[in-house]
This record gives structure tokens, sequence and C-alpha cells, in this order.
RNA sequence: GUGGGAUUAGUUCAGCUGGUUAGAGCGCUAGUUUGUGGCACUAGAAAUCACGGGUUCGAAUCCCGUAUCCCACCCCA
């Protein structure tokens, strides 16, 4: 094997693409109902989108972006997300103008480089969606209701859905200093990432998985006991909105989620059958970063959910696509006059909208049969020299052997029927 | 970046402690006397045994390196 698919890449083939093509009828109809409209954005962008967008502390964007310079000199970036590059394009095309909530979906393909496990690829596909202009939380919760929907619709089941809030910029840097203080005296007990994240970032302090650190942490004062007074009331709502929605949640501290952008509310739908990928969705509030970008003061919120992920949830919990057979009839040909009647029908219906299919490999009788069977083509029509002459065919269903006599001018007719 | 396991026809795998032309199932192609399929039977095509070195009279088999895949840490979708 000469060539073959890069790391972390993979082909989607033919045989599975129908699983894809329904996922994504399904998720962009649910949203169309919820008033979103797709939007496709470019695969790259400037690297300062991301360093500024996703955050310059973050995994993603200090070791796993694939940054190249183009031929011009410039910093390019291949998409390691998709909300950066939306509010991007919120603000250049003035969609701050537009009637409030703005709101769009999408359907991208994303780049990260890491090391390649279960449910985690360096290119690998996101529904997402984003609301622009809106403080929440009822479009907080009604955006969660779309993923509920959403799964509902393609019949999973046993997701559970974790909700956390991590505060505005005021309430977190009061809490920071909370946490500071908390963890100040076990700090030479820390592993070396939480040393550092002590002044840069301590929030992150609290998921680190180092086992020395998790016993420490796990004591340590929840920001969700911190909250400031508006942000308290913006999480109570929250709650109130999802159980008037009869969706059921579970309030999870530990949800920090690894991207910068994150204020208030965040959440996650979580599966146990994507391997230590738990998270098949995870988003929330971001009501700084479309000024971080560059814009005005806008609040926003999305959610991106790893499609992959899914469709392993999905085969784990047994969920049937049904593989549309888009063939109807398949023509088998016993001569060489027989042969040119074929190919004309065959070309009829398919002007006619019906999938028709006839022998390409210069088989046997016999051999085309096979063919047909093989393929689970539903219905069979022998074309040979008395049909040819008579003008009569039969169409036999193969699902049971029965046949039935019709004239070829009723072909299609009889075929959109069925 | 760090560990563990793996890599043999299109695919799933077998190949014992190194020994003459590397096997099977499924799939594919054809045939089983050209008017009815999936089954069955027969035949056929298809593998520089991941790649590069090394040990040996001899390597798919042992050793080293590289790549890739799977799983895990980290992090995330």
């Amino acid at each position: 094997m000469r060539f073959a698919a890069q790391k972390g890449t993979r082909d989607i083939l033919p045989e599975d693409i129908y699983k894809w093509h329904k996922l994504e009828r399904l998720y962009s109809d649910v949203c169309h109902r919820y008033g979103y409209e797709e939007i496709r954005i470019p695969t790259f962008e400037q690297t300062d989108l991301f360093q500024r967008g996703v955050g310059d502390t973050t995994d993603v964007v200090q070791k796993e972006m694939y940054t190249f310079d183009d031929k011009g000199g410039r910093s390019i970036t291949l998409r390691p997300e998709g909300t950066a590059g939306v509010v991007r394009s919120f603000i250049e095309n003035g969609m701050g103008s537009l009637p409030s909530p703005v709101r769009m979906f999408y359907n991208i393909t994303a780049f990260r480089y890491e090391n390649v496990q279960k449910g985690r690829l360096r290119e690998f596909h996101q529904f997402g969606l984003e609301a622009f202009g809106s403080e929440g939380p009822e479009i907080d919760a009604e955006i969660i209701s779309t993923v509920k929907l959403f799964f509902d619709e393609i019949g999973l089941s046993k997701t559970k859905l974790c909700i956390n809030s991590i505060g505005c910029p005021s309430c977190r840097s009061k809490y920071n200093e909370v946490l500071k203080d908390y963890f100040r005296p076990h700090i030479d007990k820390l592993c070396e990432d939480c040393r550092s994240r002590f002044e840069k970032n301590p929030l992150r302090m609290i998921d680190c998985k180092v086992e020395s650190c998790g016993a420490i942490a796990k004591d340590a004062p929840r920001l969700i006991d911190y909250l400031c007074d508006e942000c308290d009331e913006h999480f109570a709502k929250l709650k109130a909105n999802l159980d008037l929605l009869g969706i059921s949640y579970e309030i999870d501290s530990g949800i920090v989620r690894g991207l910068d952008y994150y204020t208030r509310t965040v959440f996650e739908f979580k599966s146990e059958n994507v391997g230590t990928q738990g998270t098949i969705c995870g988003g929330g509030r971001y009501d700084g970063l479309v000024e971080e970008i560059g814009g005005q003061h806008v609040p926003g919120i999305g959610y991106a959910m790893g499609v992959e992920r899914l469709l392993m949830e999905c085969e784990a919990q047994g969920i049937e696509f049904g593989n549309p057979n888009n063939v109807l009839v398949y023509f088998a040909a016993m001569s060489d006059s027989a042969k040119a009647l074929v190919s004309k029908l065959v070309f009829d219906l398919r002007k006619a909208g019906i999938g028709a299919e006839q022998d390409l490999m210069n088989r046997s009788f016999r051999a085309q049969m096979k063919y047909a069977g093989k393929a689970k083509i539903p219905y069979l029509v022998v074309i040979g020299d008395d049909e040819v002459s008579s003008g009569q065919i039969k169409v036999k269903r193969m699902e049971d052997g029965v046949e039935e006599q019709i004239g070829i001018d009723n072909l299609i007719s009889y075929m959109k029927a069925l």
C-alpha cells in the first residue's frame, strides 16, 4: 500500500454516508425549526483569530493547531473549532445590526494536532450553533433544548446533560483569589502544570487529573458557591427554564471547559460509549468574546458536538439508520436488441426520477440475475426478444417473486406508483 | 509529549519452538449448455508477509529503527 490516509483522518465511505446524510438532514431541520440558518465559514483563518478567541493559554492553541505560513508570509491556521470563525464573520458582516438574536448553525470539519484515540481524530466533524445578542438565560435553555430534541429525534437516549456556571469575569476574579488562598498551602505538592496554572489560570487546577492534585482539588471551594448575585440569578433561571422544558440535568461543578472564552453557563452532553472521550457535545455562553475579537459588546452562546462521537454513540445504542436503496429496478437483457431497449428504458426512468440499473459488465443473463439479487434491488424486469416485439413486460418483486405484466408504455407510471 | 498492544490477499484471521511453491472464511470474477435472483457446487484473480536495517546456511517467524493502527495519560468534540 503506497498511500494511506493521514493519521487521524478517515474516509467516510459510500457504504456509511447515508448515516451522515441522515444526521445532517435531521440537525439542520431541528435548527430551522428554532429559527437558525446555516452559515458556512472558511476552513482556515489568520492564526491570531484563534489565539485571541480560543485563548492563548489553552491546550488547543498552545499545542494542537495546524499552523503554517502561506506564500505571502501570513500565519494561517486550520480552524480547531467553529466559534471563533463565526464570531469573526458576525463582526465582519455587520450582523450586529440584524434583529437579535442572530442565530446560525454550522456543519464543519475542524483540525487539531492530537494523538489519536477512540473518539478523537485530527480532522473531525462538528455540528454546532451560535446565538448572538441575548443575555439569556432563556436562550441558554433553548439551545440546550436543540441538542435534546435532536438526540430524541435520532432516537438516542442515555446521554447525560451536565451544567455549571463559571460566572462572569468579576465573580471569577474574586473566586480566583479564594482558590489561590486554598491552594497556596499545598503549592509544593502540586504538579508542574498546576503550579503554572496557579498564576495564569487557577480555575484549571480544579479538574487536574494528576492524582495528588485531584486529592487536593477535591475539597476546593466551588466557583458555583462564589457567583455574584447576577450570575447566581442567571444560573437559577437557567435551571428553572430547563425544568420548565422537562429537560433533566445534573449540576457538575467540575465542568470548566478548556476554551477561554466561556462565561456563566457551560454544559456538556456526556456518554459512556465514546471511550474516555465522554463528551459528545459541549458549549456555553461567551459574553466577552465578540468584544475580544474586535466587535462591540454582544453577548453570545453556542455549542459544538462531535459528529464522529455522535455516530459512535448511535452505534453503541443500536440506532437504525435505514440504508435507503436508491435503485428501484434492475433490467436484465437477453440479447443485443433487448440491450438497446433496456438502455432507453433505464434512461427514461431516471429522467422520471426513478432509480434504475442495467448491466455494464457484459454479463451473461444468469450473471445479471445474480448481480441484481446481490445488489438487493427490489424489482426486476427481464427484456428478451419477446418483450421487444410484444411491448409487454413483466415486473417482478424480488422479495416474494410476484410478477405483474404491464405494457412498456405504462412503465413509468407503474414504477412511480410502487 | 509519554506509555502498552498490534501490523500476513479487498476484508476478517491462521501460520506451532525460524526449514522447500505463505493458507482459510467472507468478498470479487467466471462457469454449472443463453427466459428468472440471493443458496449450493466448480474454477480463477488477488499477498514484494507495513517499511528499512541486522542475526542466520535459511526470516512472515528472532533483534533494532521508522511509519501506521488500536488503547490509555493529557486535553477536548
